[in-house]
DNA sequence: GTCTATATCCCGATAGAC
DNA sequence: GTCTATCGGGATATAGAC
C-alpha cells in the first residue's frame, strides 16, 4: 500500500508547500483590495489552485484571513528583538530602524495588512495585541528607561518613542503610493532606501544624544 | 407654480444638508469597514435616509466614495498652510504639529480613509496626488530649504522631513486601536493628547536646533 | 424627491462524484 | 485531495408608482 504509518513526509511537505502559496496569494490581495474586497476565486487563481480545494485548506474566508495575520505578526513582532539592555543605545537604535526599514521595503504587503487590520479596530487581532504586543513592548520600554537612568540616552517618553519609530519606518511601507505620487521613488531604489534609513536615524539619534555629547552622530 | 425661475434656496439648503448627513455617515462607515466592507444599507440607515434615496443624492457607491474623498482630502490638505516661509521656523513647526494633531483626534475617520486609500493604491486619488498635493508639497519643500540656506534650521531633506512629519503625527488616528490596546489611552485623553503633541515636537525641533543653538526646546 | 418592489449579479460555502 | 455543479444569501442598482 502506498500509505504507510511511519512518516508521509513527502505528501506532508507539498501540502505544507501549497498552504504557503495559498498563504502568499492571500497577503498580496488582502493588502491591495482588503479582505471584502478580495474572492476566494481570486486567490485560488493566484494560488493556482481551485477555489474548491483553497477551501479545503482553509475553511472559509475568515479563516484564511486569520492564518495571514498570524503569520504577519510574528514576522512583524521581529525587529524588536534588537533593543537589548545590555547594547549600546545608539547601536541598538540604528538596528532597529535599519531592521524595520528592510522590513518595510522586503514585506510591504504585510506591513500594510496589519495596518489595515488594526485600522479597522482589529477585529481580529486585539486579543494578541494585548496578550503579545503589550508585554513585549513593556519589556522594551523597561530597556529605555534602563538607559535613561544610566544617563546613556537623553530623557523621553519610551513608549512615545516606540510608537515614533513604528510610524516614521512603516510609513515608507504603508504609504508607497504616495511617496511614488510625490518623488517617483521607493524603498526598491537603493540610493532611496539608504537616503530614508539615513534620515530616519538622524531624526532618533539627535533626539537621543544625552545632554553632554557632541552633535554629530557619526 | 410652485416652481420659479429665482433662488429655490430653502429646498437647496436642506438638499446641501442632506448631502452632507450622507457624506458623513459613508465616511465614518467606509474609514471603519472599508468601501467593500459597506452596505449603502448600513450608509443609509445611518444617515436616516432610504436606500433607494441615497442612490437619489449619489448615483451609485463609487461616487459616494469619490465625493467623501475629496472632502478628506481637502481637510488633510490645510495644515500644510502653517509652513510659511517668512515665519520663525520653530513656531511653524510647532503649529503644523499642533495642527496635524488636533486633526488626528478631531477627524480620525478622515485619516484612516484617506490611509486606507493610498493603501489600496489610491485608485480614486492617485492623480490629485500628482496635480494638487506634489505641487502643494514642492512649494513646501522650497520654504525648508530656504529655513536651511538662511541657517535658521539644521540641514535636512525637506521631502522627508515632511513624511516624518506625516507619520508620526498620523500614527495617533491610524492606529489609534494600538494605542489603546497597549496604553489604554487615545488623543481624546487630553493629559495623552499633550503628552504626544510635545513629544512629537521635540522630537522635531531637537533634530532641526542649527548647529551652534542651545539643546533645550523652550 | 421619495418610496416599494424587484431584477440581476456575484460570492461564499456545500454536496457529492472520482 | 481534488474536482464539478449548485445552492442560498446578500448587495447594487433599476423600474415605476406616488
Amino acid at each position: 500500500m502506498t500509505e504507510a504509518a511511519e512518516a508521509p513526509t513527502r505528501r506532508e511537505r507539498m501540502a505544507q508547500r501549497k498552504r504557503a502559496v495559498i498563504l502568499a496569494a492571500a497577503l498580496d490581495l488582502f493588502s491591495r483590495y482588503g479582505v471584502e474586497g478580495t474572492t476566494l476565486e481570486a486567490v485560488a487563481q493566484q494560488a493556482d489552485v481551485s477555489k474548491s480545494n483553497l477551501i479545503y485548506y482553509f475553511p472559509g474566508k475568515e479563516a484564511l484571513y486569520a492564518a495571514v495575520l498570524a503569520d504577519v505578526l510574528e514576522g512583524w513582532l521581529v525587529p524588536l528583538d534588537e533593543l537589548r539592555p545590555e547594547a549600546d543605545p545608539a547601536t541598538a537604535i540604528r538596528a532597529y530602524i535599519a531592521t524595520k526599514m528592510a522590513f518595510s521595503r522586503d514585506n510591504p504587503a504585510a506591513s500594510r495588512l496589519f495596518c489595515l487590520e488594526v485600522m479597522q479596530g482589529a477585529p481580529v487581532l486585539t486579543g494578541r495585541l494585548r496578550s503579545v504586543l503589550r508585554p513585549t513592548v513593556e519589556a522594551k520600554a523597561a530597556v529605555i528607561r534602563h538607559w535613561i537612568e544610566a544617563g546613556l540616552i537623553a530623557p523621553i517618553d519610551p513608549h512615545q518613542l516606540i510608537f515614533s519609530l513604528w510610524a516614521t519606518t512603516q510609513h515608507f511601507a504603508d504609504f508607497a503610493t504616495q511617496i511614488r505620487a510625490l518623488r517617483d521613488r521607493d524603498l526598491r531604489d537603493p540610493a532611496f532606501y539608504e537616503e530614508s534609513v539615513a534620515h530616519v536615524t538622524e531624526l532618533f539619534l539627535q533626539r537621543l544624544r544625552p545632554a553632554g555629547a557632541s552633535r554629530s552622530s557619526r
